[in-house]
DNA sequence: TGTACATCAGTGAACGCGCGTTCACTGATGTAC
DNA sequence: TGTACATCAGTGAACGCGCGTTCACTGATGTAC
Protein backbone atom coordinates (compact mmCIF):
# COMPACT_ATOMS: atom_id res chain seq x y z
CA UNK A 1 0.00 0.00 0.00
CA UNK A 2 3.21 2.37 0.65
CA UNK A 3 3.86 1.65 -3.02
CA UNK A 4 0.11 2.54 -3.78
CA UNK A 5 0.62 5.86 -2.20
CA UNK A 6 3.38 5.84 -3.91
CA UNK A 7 3.01 5.63 -7.73
CA UNK A 8 -0.26 7.81 -6.64
CA UNK A 9 1.96 10.15 -5.72
CA UNK A 10 4.35 9.74 -8.16
CA UNK A 11 1.57 10.40 -10.79
CA UNK A 12 -0.04 13.62 -9.40
CA UNK A 13 3.84 15.04 -9.09
CA UNK A 14 4.98 14.16 -12.43
CA UNK A 15 5.33 17.61 -13.22
CA UNK A 16 7.02 18.73 -10.19
CA UNK A 17 5.43 22.25 -9.94
CA UNK A 18 8.39 24.10 -9.03
CA UNK A 19 11.32 21.85 -9.56
CA UNK A 20 13.47 24.13 -10.09
CA UNK A 21 13.25 26.28 -6.80
CA UNK A 22 12.75 22.53 -5.13
CA UNK A 23 16.02 21.87 -6.71
CA UNK A 24 17.53 25.28 -5.53
CA UNK A 25 16.44 24.76 -1.95
CA UNK A 26 17.83 20.91 -1.91
CA UNK A 27 21.01 22.29 -3.79
CA UNK A 28 21.56 24.75 -0.92
CA UNK A 29 21.39 22.00 1.59
CA UNK A 30 23.68 19.64 0.30
CA UNK A 31 26.25 22.44 -0.29
CA UNK A 32 25.75 23.22 3.52
CA UNK A 33 26.16 19.73 4.28
CA UNK A 34 28.87 18.92 2.56
CA UNK A 35 30.81 21.36 1.81
CA UNK A 36 32.04 23.13 -1.95
CA UNK A 37 34.24 20.48 -2.66
CA UNK A 38 32.13 17.56 -2.37
CA UNK A 39 28.39 19.26 -3.87
CA UNK A 40 26.96 16.61 -6.63
CA UNK A 41 24.27 16.92 -9.49
CA UNK A 42 23.38 13.68 -8.55
CA UNK A 43 22.56 13.91 -4.70
CA UNK A 44 21.17 17.45 -5.39
CA UNK A 45 18.54 15.62 -7.59
CA UNK A 46 18.29 12.55 -4.79
CA UNK A 47 17.19 15.31 -2.27
CA UNK A 48 14.37 16.51 -4.46
CA UNK A 49 13.16 13.33 -5.20
CA UNK A 50 14.12 13.44 -9.11
CA UNK A 51 15.82 11.67 -11.47
CA UNK A 52 19.16 12.73 -11.97
CA UNK A 53 18.93 13.90 -15.29
CA UNK A 54 15.95 15.82 -14.35
CA UNK A 55 17.90 19.30 -13.19
CA UNK A 56 18.76 19.50 -17.04
CA UNK A 57 15.60 20.86 -18.08
CA UNK A 58 15.89 23.83 -15.53
CA UNK A 59 19.62 24.73 -15.15
CA UNK A 60 22.14 23.57 -18.06
CA UNK A 61 24.75 22.03 -16.21
CA UNK A 62 26.60 22.05 -12.56
CA UNK A 63 27.82 25.20 -13.44
CA UNK A 64 25.03 26.62 -14.20
CA UNK A 65 23.13 25.85 -10.85
CA UNK A 66 26.24 27.03 -8.61
CA UNK A 67 25.86 29.94 -10.38
CA UNK A 68 22.67 30.54 -9.43
CA UNK A 69 23.32 29.39 -5.44
CA UNK A 70 26.26 32.00 -5.87
CA UNK A 71 24.32 34.58 -6.72
CA UNK A 72 21.93 33.85 -3.81
CA UNK A 73 24.41 33.86 -1.56
CA UNK A 74 25.85 37.40 -2.89
CA UNK A 75 22.10 38.98 -2.66
CA UNK A 76 22.27 37.34 1.07
CA UNK A 77 25.03 38.49 1.80
CA UNK A 78 23.89 42.15 0.49
CA UNK A 79 21.14 41.86 2.54
CA UNK A 80 22.90 41.08 5.68
CA UNK A 81 24.95 43.96 5.48
CA UNK A 82 22.31 46.43 4.52
CA UNK A 83 20.61 45.73 7.03
CA UNK A 84 23.80 45.82 9.80
CA UNK A 85 24.48 49.20 8.31
CA UNK A 86 20.62 50.61 9.10
CA UNK A 87 20.51 48.83 12.72
CA UNK A 88 23.88 50.77 13.49
CA UNK A 89 23.90 54.23 14.60
CA UNK A 90 24.80 57.29 12.31
CA UNK A 91 28.10 57.33 13.23
CA UNK A 92 30.48 56.29 10.09
CA UNK A 93 32.79 54.06 12.31
CA UNK A 94 29.60 52.41 14.24
CA UNK A 95 28.06 51.60 10.29
CA UNK A 96 31.76 50.17 9.47
CA UNK A 97 32.01 47.63 12.47
CA UNK A 98 28.32 46.65 12.02
CA UNK A 99 29.28 45.92 8.25
CA UNK A 100 32.55 44.03 9.03
CA UNK A 101 31.07 42.17 11.57
CA UNK A 102 28.02 41.11 9.40
CA UNK A 103 30.57 40.07 6.72
CA UNK A 104 32.26 37.98 9.40
CA UNK A 105 29.17 36.34 10.74
CA UNK A 106 28.27 35.69 7.02
CA UNK A 107 30.89 33.81 6.17
CA UNK A 108 31.44 31.58 9.24
CA UNK A 109 27.48 31.19 9.28
CA UNK A 110 27.20 29.88 5.94
CA UNK A 111 30.50 28.56 5.23
CA UNK A 112 30.08 26.76 2.18
CA UNK A 113 28.16 29.31 0.40
CA UNK A 114 30.67 31.55 1.28
CA UNK A 115 33.55 29.12 -0.32
CA UNK A 116 31.39 29.04 -3.45
CA UNK A 117 31.14 32.51 -3.92
CA UNK A 118 34.83 32.56 -4.47
CA UNK A 119 35.65 29.49 -6.01
CA UNK A 120 35.60 31.18 -9.60
CA UNK A 121 36.39 27.69 -11.43
CA UNK A 122 33.07 26.69 -10.61
CA UNK A 123 30.86 29.75 -11.62
CA UNK A 124 29.90 31.49 -14.48
CA UNK A 125 31.62 35.07 -13.95
CA UNK A 126 29.87 36.64 -16.55
CA UNK A 127 26.30 35.48 -15.30
CA UNK A 128 24.43 38.78 -15.14
CA UNK A 129 22.41 37.82 -11.56
CA UNK A 130 25.91 36.84 -10.31
CA UNK A 131 27.10 40.41 -11.10
CA UNK A 132 24.32 42.28 -10.02
CA UNK A 133 24.21 40.88 -6.47
CA UNK A 134 28.11 40.67 -6.23
CA UNK A 135 28.04 44.45 -7.29
CA UNK A 136 24.83 45.36 -5.17
CA UNK A 137 27.41 43.76 -1.72
CA UNK A 138 30.11 45.89 -2.79
CA UNK A 139 27.81 48.56 -2.88
CA UNK A 140 27.39 48.37 0.91
CA UNK A 141 30.86 49.44 2.61
CA UNK A 142 31.38 51.53 -0.93
CA UNK A 143 28.51 54.44 -0.15
CA UNK A 144 29.60 54.23 3.49
CA UNK A 145 32.90 54.96 2.80
CA UNK A 146 33.45 56.83 -0.30
CA UNK A 147 29.72 58.42 -0.08
CA UNK A 148 26.37 57.84 -1.08
CA UNK A 149 26.63 59.86 -4.41
CA UNK A 150 29.93 59.21 -5.25
CA UNK A 151 30.54 58.53 -9.09
CA UNK A 152 30.56 55.14 -9.82
CA UNK A 153 34.65 54.46 -11.30
CA UNK A 154 36.62 51.19 -11.93
CA UNK A 155 37.71 49.54 -9.18
CA UNK A 156 41.55 50.38 -10.04
CA UNK A 157 41.01 53.87 -9.98
CA UNK A 158 42.79 55.33 -7.17
CA UNK A 159 39.73 56.61 -5.62
CA UNK A 160 38.45 53.11 -4.95
CA UNK A 161 41.48 52.41 -2.64
CA UNK A 162 39.64 52.67 0.80
CA UNK A 163 37.15 50.74 -0.28
CA UNK A 164 39.28 47.93 -1.84
CA UNK A 165 41.22 48.43 1.52
CA UNK A 166 38.71 47.56 3.97
CA UNK A 167 36.68 44.84 1.51
CA UNK A 168 40.39 43.02 1.34
CA UNK A 169 41.27 43.51 5.05
CA UNK A 170 37.87 42.03 6.28
CA UNK A 171 37.28 39.35 4.04
CA UNK A 172 41.30 38.15 3.96
CA UNK A 173 41.13 38.23 8.02
CA UNK A 174 37.95 35.79 7.74
CA UNK A 175 39.63 33.89 4.97
CA UNK A 176 42.54 33.25 7.24
CA UNK A 177 40.56 32.27 9.88
CA UNK A 178 38.01 30.03 8.15
CA UNK A 179 41.64 28.69 6.35
CA UNK A 180 43.59 27.96 8.95
CA UNK A 181 46.04 31.03 8.81
CA UNK A 182 45.18 32.17 12.48
CA UNK A 183 45.90 29.26 14.45
CA UNK A 184 42.88 28.32 17.33
CA UNK A 185 42.20 31.76 18.63
CA UNK A 186 40.65 33.32 16.00
CA UNK A 187 38.11 30.91 14.98
CA UNK A 188 34.67 31.97 16.05
CA UNK A 189 32.88 35.13 14.95
CA UNK A 190 33.07 36.44 18.20
CA UNK A 191 36.25 36.41 18.72
CA UNK A 192 37.52 37.50 14.84
CA UNK A 193 34.66 40.32 15.69
CA UNK A 194 35.35 41.72 18.99
CA UNK A 195 39.40 41.18 19.78
CA UNK A 196 41.32 42.18 16.58
CA UNK A 197 38.95 43.76 14.31
CA UNK A 198 37.89 47.09 15.74
CA UNK A 199 41.38 48.32 16.02
CA UNK A 200 42.49 46.69 12.36
CA UNK A 201 39.71 48.90 11.12
CA UNK A 202 40.53 51.96 12.93
CA UNK A 203 44.18 51.81 11.65
CA UNK A 204 42.69 52.38 8.53
CA UNK A 205 41.10 55.37 8.83
CA UNK A 206 38.37 54.79 6.62
CA UNK A 207 35.87 55.48 9.48
CA UNK A 208 36.60 58.95 9.62
CA UNK B 1 64.90 -3.89 -28.56
CA UNK B 2 63.08 -0.65 -26.63
CA UNK B 3 61.66 -3.46 -24.58
CA UNK B 4 64.78 -4.96 -23.76
CA UNK B 5 66.30 -1.63 -23.12
CA UNK B 6 62.89 -1.04 -20.93
CA UNK B 7 63.29 -4.28 -19.24
CA UNK B 8 66.99 -3.59 -18.50
CA UNK B 9 65.81 -0.47 -17.19
CA UNK B 10 63.30 -1.28 -15.25
CA UNK B 11 65.38 -4.18 -13.39
CA UNK B 12 68.10 -1.64 -12.65
CA UNK B 13 65.67 0.69 -10.95
CA UNK B 14 63.48 -1.41 -9.46
CA UNK B 15 64.29 0.20 -6.48
CA UNK B 16 64.43 3.70 -7.56
CA UNK B 17 67.07 5.65 -5.60
CA UNK B 18 64.95 8.53 -4.59
CA UNK B 19 61.34 8.35 -5.30
CA UNK B 20 60.31 10.52 -2.33
CA UNK B 21 61.63 13.62 -3.76
CA UNK B 22 60.77 12.02 -7.65
CA UNK B 23 57.12 12.21 -6.28
CA UNK B 24 57.13 15.45 -4.56
CA UNK B 25 58.59 17.03 -8.10
CA UNK B 26 56.30 15.36 -9.91
CA UNK B 27 53.23 16.05 -7.16
CA UNK B 28 54.43 19.95 -7.63
CA UNK B 29 54.37 19.71 -11.68
CA UNK B 30 50.66 18.11 -11.49
CA UNK B 31 49.58 20.57 -8.91
CA UNK B 32 50.99 23.41 -11.19
CA UNK B 33 49.18 21.67 -14.46
CA UNK B 34 46.07 21.12 -13.00
CA UNK B 35 45.16 23.42 -10.16
CA UNK B 36 44.50 21.97 -6.53
CA UNK B 37 40.43 20.80 -7.79
CA UNK B 38 42.48 18.07 -9.74
CA UNK B 39 45.39 16.88 -7.85
CA UNK B 40 45.19 13.21 -8.40
CA UNK B 41 47.89 10.29 -6.55
CA UNK B 42 47.48 7.98 -9.65
CA UNK B 43 48.78 10.97 -11.96
CA UNK B 44 51.51 12.08 -9.82
CA UNK B 45 52.24 8.26 -9.95
CA UNK B 46 52.11 8.41 -13.71
CA UNK B 47 54.50 10.76 -13.77
CA UNK B 48 57.08 9.65 -11.57
CA UNK B 49 57.21 6.36 -13.71
CA UNK B 50 56.29 4.33 -11.15
CA UNK B 51 52.69 2.26 -9.93
CA UNK B 52 49.88 3.87 -7.93
CA UNK B 53 50.44 1.79 -4.82
CA UNK B 54 54.12 3.00 -4.76
CA UNK B 55 53.89 6.52 -3.24
CA UNK B 56 52.35 4.22 0.17
CA UNK B 57 55.64 3.36 1.01
CA UNK B 58 56.60 7.25 1.51
CA UNK B 59 53.81 9.41 1.94
CA UNK B 60 50.90 7.67 4.30
CA UNK B 61 48.41 8.88 1.71
CA UNK B 62 47.32 11.89 -0.47
CA UNK B 63 47.21 14.50 2.48
CA UNK B 64 50.47 13.30 3.97
CA UNK B 65 52.00 14.00 0.24
CA UNK B 66 50.04 17.51 -0.31
CA UNK B 67 50.80 18.33 3.31
CA UNK B 68 54.58 17.72 2.42
CA UNK B 69 53.57 19.51 -0.71
CA UNK B 70 52.21 22.49 1.69
CA UNK B 71 55.25 22.98 3.62
CA UNK B 72 57.71 23.24 1.16
CA UNK B 73 55.37 26.24 -0.46
CA UNK B 74 55.13 27.58 2.97
CA UNK B 75 59.20 27.65 3.02
CA UNK B 76 59.48 29.10 -0.62
CA UNK B 77 57.02 32.07 -0.03
CA UNK B 78 59.39 32.59 3.25
CA UNK B 79 62.07 32.35 1.65
CA UNK B 80 60.68 35.35 -1.19
CA UNK B 81 59.50 37.72 1.89
CA UNK B 82 63.17 37.22 2.88
CA UNK B 83 64.86 38.07 0.44
CA UNK B 84 63.14 40.64 -0.96
CA UNK B 85 62.94 41.97 2.94
CA UNK B 86 66.74 41.98 2.67
CA UNK B 87 66.79 43.80 -1.38
CA UNK B 88 64.58 46.25 -0.34
CA UNK B 89 65.95 49.78 1.63
CA UNK B 90 66.55 50.23 4.90
CA UNK B 91 63.01 52.44 5.32
CA UNK B 92 60.37 50.68 6.57
CA UNK B 93 58.01 51.83 4.11
CA UNK B 94 60.25 50.16 1.42
CA UNK B 95 60.72 46.91 3.18
CA UNK B 96 56.74 46.68 3.68
CA UNK B 97 55.90 47.10 0.16
CA UNK B 98 58.66 45.32 -0.84
CA UNK B 99 56.90 41.96 0.94
CA UNK B 100 53.99 43.00 -0.58
CA UNK B 101 54.51 43.14 -3.62
CA UNK B 102 56.46 39.57 -2.54
CA UNK B 103 53.77 37.94 -1.64
CA UNK B 104 51.46 38.78 -4.49
CA UNK B 105 54.03 37.73 -6.74
CA UNK B 106 54.40 34.54 -5.04
CA UNK B 107 50.92 33.67 -4.60
CA UNK B 108 50.39 34.83 -8.88
CA UNK B 109 53.23 32.91 -10.15
CA UNK B 110 52.44 30.03 -8.10
CA UNK B 111 48.84 29.82 -8.00
CA UNK B 112 47.81 26.22 -7.32
CA UNK B 113 50.57 25.96 -4.82
CA UNK B 114 49.10 29.24 -2.98
CA UNK B 115 45.98 27.68 -3.30
CA UNK B 116 46.98 24.66 -1.73
CA UNK B 117 48.43 26.15 1.30
CA UNK B 118 44.99 27.40 2.61
CA UNK B 119 43.01 24.49 1.78
CA UNK B 120 42.70 23.34 5.19
CA UNK B 121 41.02 20.42 4.54
CA UNK B 122 43.45 18.84 2.52
CA UNK B 123 46.27 19.55 5.01
CA UNK B 124 47.42 17.36 8.36
CA UNK B 125 47.34 21.17 9.73
CA UNK B 126 49.34 19.91 13.52
CA UNK B 127 51.94 18.42 11.05
CA UNK B 128 55.63 19.79 12.57
CA UNK B 129 56.87 20.77 9.30
CA UNK B 130 54.20 22.57 8.40
CA UNK B 131 53.72 24.65 11.18
CA UNK B 132 57.42 25.31 11.27
CA UNK B 133 57.53 27.01 8.00
CA UNK B 134 54.06 28.87 8.21
CA UNK B 135 55.32 30.57 11.32
CA UNK B 136 58.34 30.86 9.17
CA UNK B 137 56.84 33.04 6.78
CA UNK B 138 54.13 34.75 9.17
CA UNK B 139 57.60 36.71 11.23
CA UNK B 140 58.91 38.29 7.90
CA UNK B 141 56.50 41.24 7.97
CA UNK B 142 55.81 40.52 12.11
CA UNK B 143 59.47 41.44 13.02
CA UNK B 144 59.49 44.11 10.54
CA UNK B 145 56.37 45.34 12.11
CA UNK B 146 56.40 44.73 15.75
CA UNK B 147 60.22 44.87 15.54
CA UNK B 148 62.97 42.27 15.57
CA UNK B 149 63.20 41.68 19.20
CA UNK B 150 59.42 41.64 19.97
CA UNK B 151 58.02 38.97 22.45
CA UNK B 152 56.28 36.07 20.88
CA UNK B 153 52.47 36.35 21.69
CA UNK B 154 49.54 34.62 20.64
CA UNK B 155 47.80 36.45 17.30
CA UNK B 156 44.91 37.00 19.50
CA UNK B 157 46.67 39.99 21.38
CA UNK B 158 45.79 43.25 20.63
CA UNK B 159 49.75 43.98 19.96
CA UNK B 160 49.35 41.60 16.99
CA UNK B 161 46.67 43.46 15.29
CA UNK B 162 49.26 45.79 13.25
CA UNK B 163 50.57 42.07 11.96
CA UNK B 164 47.83 40.58 11.22
CA UNK B 165 45.91 43.82 9.55
CA UNK B 166 48.82 43.67 7.29
CA UNK B 167 48.58 40.35 6.08
CA UNK B 168 45.02 40.19 6.20
CA UNK B 169 44.95 43.20 4.01
CA UNK B 170 47.40 41.47 1.32
CA UNK B 171 46.21 38.64 1.72
CA UNK B 172 42.56 39.28 1.23
CA UNK B 173 43.55 41.71 -1.57
CA UNK B 174 45.00 39.02 -3.92
CA UNK B 175 42.90 36.74 -2.83
CA UNK B 176 40.19 38.72 -4.18
CA UNK B 177 42.27 39.02 -7.41
CA UNK B 178 42.76 35.63 -7.74
CA UNK B 179 38.97 34.40 -6.99
CA UNK B 180 37.16 36.76 -9.46
CA UNK B 181 36.60 39.96 -6.71
CA UNK B 182 37.95 42.70 -7.92
CA UNK B 183 37.12 42.10 -12.13
CA UNK B 184 39.31 42.24 -14.25
CA UNK B 185 41.27 45.38 -14.23
CA UNK B 186 42.86 44.08 -11.34
CA UNK B 187 44.34 40.73 -12.19
CA UNK B 188 48.07 41.01 -13.12
CA UNK B 189 50.82 41.27 -10.02
CA UNK B 190 52.17 44.71 -11.68
CA UNK B 191 48.93 46.07 -11.51
CA UNK B 192 48.12 44.67 -8.31
CA UNK B 193 51.60 45.67 -6.51
CA UNK B 194 51.67 49.10 -8.54
CA UNK B 195 48.42 50.73 -8.27
CA UNK B 196 46.28 50.37 -5.33
CA UNK B 197 48.53 48.41 -2.56
CA UNK B 198 51.02 51.47 -1.53
CA UNK B 199 48.60 53.86 -0.62
CA UNK B 200 46.04 50.82 1.38
CA UNK B 201 49.13 49.67 3.18
CA UNK B 202 50.42 53.96 3.86
CA UNK B 203 46.29 54.11 4.91
CA UNK B 204 47.07 50.99 7.60
CA UNK B 205 50.80 53.23 9.10
CA UNK B 206 52.50 49.95 9.51
CA UNK B 207 55.01 51.71 7.86
CA UNK B 208 55.71 54.52 10.25
C1' DT C 1 -17.18 22.20 -25.72
C1' DG C 2 -14.29 18.61 -27.72
C1' DT C 3 -10.48 16.89 -29.91
C1' DA C 4 -5.74 16.51 -32.09
C1' DC C 5 -1.39 17.32 -31.48
C1' DA C 6 2.95 19.80 -30.36
C1' DT C 7 5.60 20.81 -26.59
C1' DC C 8 7.26 20.46 -22.16
C1' DA C 9 9.09 18.13 -18.00
C1' DG C 10 10.00 14.28 -16.29
C1' DT C 11 11.96 8.81 -16.03
C1' DG C 12 15.52 5.41 -15.20
C1' DA C 13 18.91 2.55 -17.24
C1' DA C 14 23.31 2.86 -19.12
C1' DC C 15 28.01 4.60 -20.38
C1' DG C 16 32.56 5.78 -19.50
C1' DC C 17 35.60 8.00 -16.41
C1' DG C 18 39.29 8.46 -12.98
C1' DC C 19 39.84 8.04 -8.52
C1' DG C 20 42.07 6.02 -3.82
C1' DT C 21 43.09 1.93 -1.94
C1' DT C 22 43.90 -3.11 -1.32
C1' DC C 23 45.98 -7.40 -2.48
C1' DA C 24 49.23 -11.04 -3.14
C1' DC C 25 53.39 -10.81 -5.20
C1' DT C 26 58.55 -10.19 -6.17
C1' DG C 27 63.03 -8.14 -6.87
C1' DA C 28 66.83 -5.76 -4.42
C1' DT C 29 69.24 -4.57 -0.29
C1' DG C 30 71.57 -5.04 3.84
C1' DT C 31 72.77 -7.37 8.01
C1' DA C 32 74.25 -11.30 11.13
C1' DC C 33 77.06 -14.94 11.59
C1' DT D 1 84.65 -13.72 2.24
C1' DG D 2 80.32 -16.18 1.74
C1' DT D 3 75.82 -17.28 2.73
C1' DA D 4 71.01 -17.19 4.79
C1' DC D 5 67.43 -14.57 5.55
C1' DA D 6 64.66 -10.57 7.12
C1' DT D 7 63.25 -6.34 5.52
C1' DC D 8 62.36 -2.93 2.37
C1' DA D 9 60.51 -0.86 -1.90
C1' DG D 10 58.48 -1.75 -5.59
C1' DT D 11 54.59 -4.21 -9.18
C1' DG D 12 50.19 -4.40 -11.52
C1' DA D 13 45.68 -6.25 -11.46
C1' DA D 14 41.50 -5.63 -9.18
C1' DC D 15 37.71 -3.58 -6.34
C1' DG D 16 34.18 -0.48 -5.45
C1' DC D 17 32.78 4.19 -5.66
C1' DG D 18 30.16 8.23 -7.21
C1' DC D 19 30.22 11.20 -10.61
C1' DG D 20 28.18 13.98 -14.98
C1' DT D 21 25.97 13.11 -18.94
C1' DT D 22 23.37 10.70 -22.66
C1' DC D 23 19.64 8.03 -24.40
C1' DA D 24 15.17 6.56 -25.88
C1' DC D 25 11.14 6.92 -23.55
C1' DT D 26 6.52 8.66 -21.59
C1' DG D 27 3.16 11.18 -18.95
C1' DA D 28 1.02 15.80 -18.49
C1' DT D 29 -0.06 20.26 -20.23
C1' DG D 30 -1.71 23.70 -23.11
C1' DT D 31 -3.08 25.53 -27.47
C1' DA D 32 -5.46 25.78 -32.15
C1' DC D 33 -9.35 24.91 -34.48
Amino acid sequence: MDQNFNSVKIKRDYHHGDLKQALIDSALAVLADKGVEAFSLRETARRAGVSPAAPKHHFTDTKGLLTTLAAIAFARLADELESADQAAGQGRRDRLMAQAAAYIDFATAQRALFDLMWRAPLLDLDDEGLLKEKARAFDCPDRLIRGADAPRIPHDDPAMAPTIASWSLVHGYVRLSLDGGLGHHLNTPATLSETLLPSMLDMLGTAN
